[in-house]
DNA sequence: CGCCTTTGACCAGCGC
DNA sequence: GCGCTGGTCAAAGGCG
């Protein structure tokens, strides 16, 4: 089964991460994902670095997630369309490998997606605990915690400022426990990990 | 009663 | 040093 596309209007090291029917999928994941490279084995198909996207893309994408020179060790990866399990097994993924050298906080996950409701049901239970105006932007920036005791994961969402019709989320950190949902994703079949990544730019490998 | 949201105050980092 | 800005705290009130 090839789960593996390439976008021709893309750079060549691009991945294209494509749908995949599944009764979960209720939305998607349209634009940017960035994460901490250092969370990456150097082996791992999953590198950020097999998955460049085009510069413009990554300003944009670091412009949107609110990253600043202090975060310059942060990648951005390009996705088209993911669905929301495919987004949420590389979640699982990326909680594996931080889990070996770094705090929970070393993982800082950014997206933007099309949605009418500003919090998105991640599976997740959140607590509110501020609300910020931002400059030049008219719309505010709303600030979770985690509830789950011991769990500092936190997260922003604030509305796209260029396009009102998208919400951008930034989580910080990695859940030091599962939610239903994940269960869920644990009992279906490793089908789309190794299919989508293991099939980079197959004109790139030199 | 417990948990949540709201919201103003406070604090720290950064640029000038 | 000062002001601006983003992030967090904590008190107050609401809701199930």
């Amino acid at each position: 089964m090839d789960f593996s596309h390439q976008n021709p209007n893309f750079n060549p090291n691009y991945t294209f991460f494509p749908e995949t029917p599944n009764p979960m999928s209720d939305f998607q994941f349209s634009d940017y994902l960035m994460l901490d490279d250092s969370i990456f084995d150097d082996d791992d198909a999953y590198s950020p670095q097999s998955m460049a996207s085009t510069e413009k893309d990554m300003a944009a994408a670091t412009e949107l997630s609110g990253a600043t020179s202090k975060n310059s060790n942060m990648q951005v990866i390009y996705i088209t369309s993911c669905s929301m399990d495919l987004f949420s097994l590389r979640l699982r993924k990326c909680k594996n490998g931080v889990g070996k050298n770094k705090s929970d906080l070393g993982v800082r996950v950014a997206f933007r997606m099309k949605s009418e409701m500003d919090v998105i049901d991640d599976g997740y239970k959140w607590r509110k605990y501020g609300k910020k105006s931002i400059k030049n932007s008219p719309n505010p920036r709303n600030y979770y915690k985690c509830s789950s005791g011991g769990c500092n994961v936190k997260k922003r969402i604030e509305r796209d400022i260029n396009d009102k019709s998208y919400v951008i989320t930034t989580y910080d950190g990695v859940h030091n426990h599962d939610t239903p949902s994940m269960l869920y994703y644990n009992q279906m079949p490793l089908m789309a990990p190794n299919a989508w990544t293991l099939q980079p730019s197959s004109s790139s490998s030199t």
